[in-house]
RNA sequence: GGGCAGUUAGCUCAGCUGGAAGAGCAUUUCCCUUACAAGGAAGAGGUCGCAGGUUCAAGUCCUGCACUGCCCACCA
């Protein structure tokens, strides 16, 4: 290919993704002489496209699997969809209304044709927009959450759990969505404040003429209530505790009662009792063993009410209810009042706590293993602060509500005996593969299956296990050798919906951890800080990203900002610099290649001959070993700022720089031999920025390789030679002349076409010789023409002076440089220098730090200490000598 | 109410086990120097949220406070 000036991203991009898939790159066979390194991917929703946070989460993921591909992993990353339960049913219902259908007007089994009709055109577009952000992905075990195999799992996990008593059914309170016309598990409410009213209600006594007032933001659940409560220290009511009330608007007798639960300083500190629907209150009934009566059915309408309130919605009822208590005289007086509702967090809708019959699991005891796999750093978290939070989750676990009253999922494997009529028998339900030919009880034959299905995170805790046939067979080989997982990457939104189960259900099932390593990564803001939301209008589509910029531009932004469990704001800038990298990196390669042309072959061995290579050669190994680390120990953004920092700031400015005067060398020995080094340096940093950067970096190793293997599948470079390390020490000195040089000739206005001479005046040996040997260096990057050293050099005229280290140096600028400005300069250089000379004198005057501070200290503050007093004197003798 | 993070240059963020404040973007000056103007060279810009403490030395450790964000909670 081409390489011109500017990079074309897309048409490299378009390459190598498909080369990828066609080739087969990233599929993985056991192989029990390498160690597997295995990845699940977190199966997006088949409603879903590509999102910023995919984008993120895939990205990480796929660079901890390119990275340690290299490092001579047999890598695994098992792709994968999710039938996204109740989400996705809605998207198809909504289709549905554009058509002013309902799915009762379908039926369950035609709706659910309708849905995978819809899941096979649009269940795939998420897989291929991971194909084209280049992910590492084994696309020969794409798995979907409800395919044979991963249903298999499902039945089998249920059967097994409702075998050991694990699963049962009861009637329990539960989150009610009237929308989605289903139960919902506790951590599928999302809670948010809403501005409503406290109404301050008498309760009459039923013996005497008094009341006791109490306070509810759900006046319309005083239909409800079968006991009012107080707090058992609560001197106001001490004796009224065992006293009967009467019930506002319904006549019914209730006990007032005492418990624990009730905060004296709130409100009255008197609380109506609706053990039906409220979770605190059905606690405290248990507790006071008190009736449960409920007055909202599933439908949100009144139920077991008086007559006039009965079929109102919640909102009709409150009104009524809080007319006629006015109207009778019960209401004592209305407050405004803020609080947190619960939510739906699929739809929004206000959540409806009752009493409903629904299967739950049991726990307990898995939960106590997950939280001892975390203690016992089984499985870690990375960052280890996200370790807290899913303890205590765990340990404040209530039992889960598995089912769900929608059709799209994993129907209940439960079969219940039906007589002729389909009415129930009074058998043991049976939970089953197939439906049952016998029952065991009467040896009737007909069954009818559950109606719910299955919380689709049911579906998902199991993933870790079902994308390897767990259900199928629980002994095969891929299970032994990928399973458990080395690490599990996601957002913190899920840890608990997600991350929480898949750990408890890897012990029930496998009785062991699904993962060793947590890698929990922040959420992806606007550049305000905002949470991205189609509803704000803030969102960033990955896709026009890599339109503009490239995919690796994208991934490097991503990784780049990815610090451990910390949210990142992202904003159009950061993806215009990772750009500008990308294309940096191609230039770079590209004067190279230049440069190779005509040259059959460069060593491949590297034999440094002067201090660049030497200096090069060691800043790069210390980066190598710096990202290394970094990215085995989930710290990407730490890896790629490295590798940045590096390649820009070391190798392009400095080294390639430097290598321009050997590239103009007429002797080809010469030039071979730095382009040796050059090479060696451009691949192996190619190597490592190439799990960040695949695209890029995959063409430029090709293009320099020719018939190589992919870069993908190299090997990393092992580095046994050692390096010089006085060498970055000597660059550093060889740095500091040529920055200072380039600071006055700038500050004088000196264009870089005017070369210069310049007088070096020595005070130290040592750094003569490096000054001496090296001194190309300083004339390519100072554009200097000449040097001359010596000692007591006498100072030319209309000369500026720069003090480097233990350099004086004068650079005549006759006719370049105005005088009254050079004093003015360094005037205000000595402004500088004098406080540098207060503040070490300071420091070596105080006898405490002299005493006290470790001898390597004293004697950096000395060198400080002299280095400015060395400026001092030959600034104050350029100021007379300029007078 | 509890927990967790954060507060460093105009903006977005680095600063590991305490020893002279860093990057990118934006900004100013000079430069189309044959890898790259999506670039190069140089400059300006910070009492490191506040208050104490430990230490010879604190952005870095400890305590308290303030503010911001997130999560959890039985906020009637």
């Amino acid at each position: 290919m081409d390489m011109g000036k500017i990079y074309n991203a897309k048409e490299v991009e378009k390459k190598w993704s498909k080369y990828w898939v066609e080739n087969k790159t990233f599929s993985a066979k056991i192989d029990k002489n390498k160690k597997p390194f295995t990845i699940v991917i977190p199966p997006a929703n088949v409603t879903g496209s590509l999102h910023m946070g995919h984008a993120l989460n895939t990205t990480l993921q796929d660079i901890l699997i390119r990275f340690k591909k290299l490092q001579g992993y047999n890598t695994l990353w098992v792709p994968g969809t999710d039938h996204g339960g109740i989400a996705t049913q809605t998207v198809v219902e909504k289709l549905l209304k554009k058509e002013g259908k309902t799915k009762y007007d379908l039926g369950r089994e035609k709706f659910l044709e309708k849905m995978w009709q819809w899941r096979s055109e649009t269940g795939d577009t998420i897989l291929d927009q991971l194909k084209m952000i280049g992910c590492g992905l084994d696309w020969d075990r794409v798995a979907f959450t409800m395919d044979k195999s991963r249903s298999k799992s499902v039945k089998k996990a249920f059967i097994q759990m409702f075998d050991k008593g694990l699963i049962y059914r009861g009637k329990k309170l539960v989150n009610w969505c009237s929308s989605c016309e289903t139960a919902l598990s506790d951590i599928e409410v999302e809670y948010e404040d809403e501005k409503s009213n406290l109404w301050h209600i008498k309760y009459p006594l039923k013996d005497s003429g008094g009341y006791v007032i109490v306070v509810t933001t759900r006046p319309e659940t005083l239909l409800g209530d079968t006991a009012v409560a107080v707090n058992p220290s609560d001197d106001r009511y001490t004796n009224l505790v065992g006293k009967i009330l009467k019930l506002p608007l319904v006549g019914r007798e209730i006990k007032i009662v005492s418990d624990y639960i009730v905060d004296k300083s709130f409100g009255t500190g008197a609380v109506k009792v609706t053990p039906a629907h409220d979770a605190t209150d059905n606690d405290i009934a248990k507790r006071s063993n008190l009736e449960t009566i409920e007055v909202i059915d599933i439908n949100g309408r009144m139920i077991n009410v008086p007559e006039k309130y009965l079929g109102l919605s919640i909102d009709e009822a409150r009104k009524e209810v809080v007319k006629d208590l006015e109207e009778a005289d019960f209401l004592e007086k209305v407050e405004n009042y803020s609080h947190s509702v619960g939510r739906c967090y699929r739809c929004s809708t206000k959540i409806e706590p009752l009493m409903s019959e629904q299967w739950f699991l049991n726990v307990g005891e898995m939960s106590k293993k997950a939280v001892d796999a975390a203690n016992d750093e089984k499985t870690v978290f990375h960052p280890h602060s996200w370790k807290k939070p899913y303890v205590l989750w765990l340990e404040n676990l209530r039992d889960w509500c598995i089912s769900r009253q929608i059709w799209w999922g994993h129907r209940i494997p439960v079969y219940y005996c039906v007589d002729d009529n389909g009415g129930k028998n009074n058998c043991k339900s049976i939970a089953s593969f197939e439906e049952p030919k016998e029952c065991p009880c009467c040896k009737g034959s007909k069954f009818v299956q559950d109606n719910d299905v299955l919380d689709t995170w049911f579906s998902s805790a199991l993933w870790p296990i079902s994308v390897f046939n767990w259900g199928e067979d629980e002994n095969n080989e891929d299970l032994k050798y990928f399973y458990p997982t080395s690490v599990l990457a996601t957002g913190h939104e899920i840890i608990y919906l997600w991350v929480a189960r898949m750990v408890q259900f890897g012990f029930e099932f496998m009785n062991d951890v699904p993962y060793k390593d947590i890698f929990i990564h922040g959420i992806v803001r606007d550049n305000h800080g905002k949470k991205m939301s189609k509803s704000l209008g803030n969102v960033v589509d990955p896709r026009d990203i890599i339109e503009k910029y490239g995919t690796d531009a994208l991934r490097f932004a991503l990784a780049q900002s990815a610090a451990p469990g910390r949210d990142m704001q992202i904003s159009e800038e950061s993806f215009l610099a990772a750009r500008n990298f990308a294309n940096k990196i191609w230039n770079a390669s590209r004067f190279i290649l230049m440069n190779l042309e005509g040259i059959d072959k460069v060593d491949e061995e590297i034999d440094p001959l002067e201090l660049a290579d030497e200096w090069i050669i060691a800043e790069f190994k210390n980066t190598f070993a710096k990202v290394k680390s970094a990215y085995n120990t989930y710290n990407i953004d730490t890896a790629s700022r490295e590798l940045y920092d590096f390649f820009w700031t070391k190798y392009c400015d400095w080294y390639i720089e430097l290598s321009k005067i050997r590239m103009m060398s007429s002797d080809i020995n010469i030039k071979k031999q730095v382009l040796s080094i050059l090479v060696y340096i451009l691949k192996s940093t190619l190597q490592l920025i190439s799990p960040v950067m695949p695209f890029i970096t995959s063409e430029i190793w090709q293009i320099l390789n020719k018939n190589a293997k992919i870069i993908a599948e190299s090997e990393l470079p092992s580095l046994n030679f050692s390096e010089s390390l006085d060498s970055v020490e000597k660059m550093k000195n060889i740095q500091d002349i040529i920055v200072k040089i380039r600071t006055l000739r700038s500050q004088m206005n000196i264009s870089p076409a005017v070369q210069t001479e310049a007088l070096f005046n020595i005070l130290d040996d040592a750094k003569e010789k490096i000054a001496k040997e090296n001194e190309n260096y300083i004339k390519q990057l100072a554009k200097i023409s000449t040097i001359y050293f010596g000692k007591n050099m006498e100072r030319p005229k209309n000369s500026a002076l720069v003090v480097a280290g233990s350099f004086e140096i004068f650079l005549p600028l006759e006719g370049l440089i105005d005088i009254n400005k050079e004093k003015a300069r360094l005037a205000k250089e000595t402004a500088l220098v004098r406080q540098e000379i207060e503040r070490t004198t300071a420091k070596l005057n105080n006898d405490t730090f002299v005493k006290r501070a470790p001898k390597i200290e004293i004697e950096k503050v000395r060198i400080r200490l002299n280095a400015a007093t060395f400026k001092i004197t030959k600034i104050n003798e350029s100021l007379k000598f300029l007078d």
